[in-house]
DNA sequence: ACGTTAACGGACGCTCCCGTCCGCTTGGCT
DNA sequence: AGCCAAGCGGACGGGAGCGTCCGTTAACGT
């Protein structure tokens, strides 16, 4: 009773699906996650149908979208863990990440949120966490991490970072470097003589466009 | 030709404006900028209209309802830069300023975007970051605070703040706190003993109500 | 080459918010 | 007490985003 669906999609329903997934990614990083769904297929050049059938909810779209950037994040995780150095470990892990955040508004977003349905999400972040706790411990251990360091205040720091807004890209980039390094300092137990990256300019925010934030 | 406008409110009008701007602030405090303004007229019990005649846009209506935390926010700076050790001083205006921004969420959004029309405001503004450029001066000078210390620094501070978002306006408030105290942490020159407020626990943030954010 | 059907996208109806108009109500003044 | 303008709010038209339907197009297998 049940009818089978194709197991592979169309030529061209791939490569629309590739479209779409490269317009949501483009959109999402420069505009966050409060775009409408329309202009994600009217940047990818297909129509609103076809996005809802290729990605039934916001939600998937977004998942599916941030997958990579969920992984990159991983990545950094991974390769602060390996670095023989469990402080400079530590130091590069918050330096990329906020970064990565600073450079993707919608991946900070799409992190932070709890999507229910998305297990390879929830899954990944909850690896990454555990992963940082392994190496704060271990830096801990080196005496340059400060005893009172704990995991939420790492996700503090990131839920902070998602709040630094700028006028261009590159300015947003420049004032989280400089957070990331105030945060380092924050948590290091004896006080650094390494000069702060520069001070960007910060003209107050222009009223947020998005209605609902 | 002009016609003269009567320069006092009817009585029944001047309630309806108290009640308006009483419903205009609980509402951005709790929801932020992003309410619909028939819903501050809805809970100020009045209709739209009336809402429209007395604050034409939104801007003013937020310009007026935030007036009163603005001078509040500018007795904490006065109040840090009265106190006798302006170290001391510093750590507190950053910490009350905070919990300010913490417990209302549409005053950060109102003190962080440039109302163009709001003079006062402006005015406000100027003068706090103007005081606190000469506190931390001061505060530099008790070697305290940390020579490369700058102004953008506390807006970037703010602004991260101001990303902090929890289940309930408690727990924001208590991140909020730790928030600010690892802040003092990174500006001050020497580490601190002093034991940091409890790291609250943090749930990531469900996904944002409001679309236009 | 041709038929089948997956895939497409324009168009529709819905909801929500905005800002304004206008006929009714009511406070204030004599 | 009674006038009249200040004030009120329900109702309206407009616009935007959402999710879906359905007639048309073109990819794939034979």
């Amino acid at each position: 009773m049940t009818d089978r669906l194709p197991r592979t999609l169309r030529s061209d329903a791939r490569d629309n699906r590739e479209r779409l997934l490269d317009a949501a990614r483009a959109v999402f990083a420069t505009e966050g996650l409060n775009v409408p769904m329309r202009e994600v297929a009217r940047r990818a050049g297909v129509g609103p149908a076809t996005l809802y059938r290729r990605f039934p909810t916001k939600e998937v779209l977004v998942t599916e979208a941030f997958t990579d950037q969920l992984r990159a994040c991983q990545a950094i995780v991974d390769e602060g863990l390996a670095d023989p150095d469990p402080w400079h470990g530590f130091c590069l892990v918050i330096e990329r990440i906020c970064e990565l955040h600073a450079r993707d508004r919608g991946f900070t977003a799409a992190f932070m949120s709890t999507f229910p349905h998305a297990v390879d999400f929830a899954a990944i972040r909850a690896y990454s966490l555990n992963a940082v706790t392994e190496l704060a411990t271990r830096a801990k251990d080196t005496g340059h991490l400060r005893p009172d360091f704990v995991l939420d205040d790492l996700i503090l720091v990131l839920m902070a970072n998602s709040g630094i807004h700028a006028t261009s890209p590159a300015a947003r980039v420049a004032a989280s470097r400089r957070f990331a390094a105030l945060a380092i300092r924050a948590f290091q137990t004896s006080p650094t003589t390494s000069p702060l990256p520069p001070a960007p300019r910060l003209t107050p925010t222009p009223p947020r466009r998005d209605p609902k934030a």
